[in-house]
DNA sequence: ATTAAATAATACCGATTGGTATATTTTTGT
DNA sequence: ACAAAAATATACCAATCGGTATTATTTAAT
């Protein structure tokens, strides 16, 4: 690993955060160099630009957020129990550093989808991935007859996206736990109805 | 009516549409001056900054979709029927000029919570309106035995706000509506549940 | 119609934006 | 250890940022 590679990994680590908490258009190239101590010269030697630096920020930040459950899932054995991962790990998301500014895939698609075309895309793909993960999950639970075999697997998938980021959104905004811990709550509920 | 105040009006609703779509920190003063046709001083001489146009603009546009949520269920008898508008509306939420970039309250609470406290607290304090707003319309179902008494009342809001946060965000970047009318499909089927 | 007050347009401000050309320092292969 | 190459820092650029002081124009009361 060159010197480049390293310090290119270097910034992103250290500015990914950043873009999540401020957003694209919120976060200046001086942030990125307050961030990583490096200079502007620096950045622009290792990036071509700005948007070259938030695009592959926004896969760290995502691949962070997918490592963390993939980890979480590996631990358990059945298939309910790795679907129970997701209310278990977003009920504490505030103390999660991946997590404590919001889910990427939430804060990235607020802000892209009538500015930002490249990262819109990207959002699409990591939720189109979310997605494929979570059917085949489901599919091998059918088969291992962990799953009732007439879930409706697109609602199901539809709605556990949608409650875990529009709770997430929820406290962020209120500072109120309350609310995500009711959403856990009835996913939990909704997952362990799969059973078969 | 004076001409300031009328200007002022103006102002925000023209520009509240553009805050709506680009954020806060992505709308400058000089697209204020294109969505209006006025100048700087112009704008300068009716609001203190842009904080200040930003704030009135997210009440207009919080504000307009209250309305057209009230218009709906006015015309609805009973609470379930009134309860259902929301999915009936956000269903359809493309084609609704004050939707169609995305509900106010989710794209002004993913860009303000680590940013903007002025804007943060508009928020919190509409998501605080809107689940009064519906804790006080279940409870009326309740007392005309339309509802079941045992129903969790703050489980099926979190679940009521979150589904449609998530989905709309859903379709915004990816383009897709299944996941929208999947998360719909479910939410109508949650609200029927709720029946004596 | 005249005038005072309110409103809007013009022209500007310093600061910051994203980005670059050049100089300096640090790696790296020999 | 040394030279070539790679990486970083410095110093700058034009453009745009949010905001203001001043001038010009409308509005509204007399």
């Amino acid at each position: 690993m060159s010197k480049a590679e390293r310090t290119k990994q270097f910034i992103i680590e250290k500015t990914a955060p950043v873009f999540n908490a401020k957003g694209y258009a919120g976060t200046s190239i001086n942030d990125l160099t307050e961030a990583t101590g490096l200079t502007k010269g620096s950045i622009y030697g290792n990036f071509e630009n700005k948007d070259e630096v938030a695009l592959l920020a926004f896969d760290h930040n995502f691949g962070q957020v997918i490592a963390l459950i993939r980890n979480k899932m590996d631990a358990k054995e059945s298939t309910i129990d790795k679907l129970l991962v997701y209310p278990e790990t977003y009920r504490n998301f505030l103390q999660l550093p991946v997590l404590h500014s919001g889910c990427p895939i939430n804060n990235t698609a607020v802000e892209s989808d009538d500015t930002h075309p490249l990262l819109k895309a990207k959002v699409a793909n990591a939720l189109e991935f979310w997605r494929e993960r979570l059917e085949s999950r489901i599919k091998i639970g059918i088969e291992n007859n962990e799953i009732r075999p007439d879930v409706d697997i697109n609602e199901f998938i539809s709605v556990l996206i949608s409650v875990i980021q529009g709770s997430v959104l929820q406290v962020k905004v209120t500072g109120k736990v309350g609310p995500l811990n009711a959403a856990m709550n009835f996913l939990e509920k909704l997952i362990l109805d799969l059973k078969k």
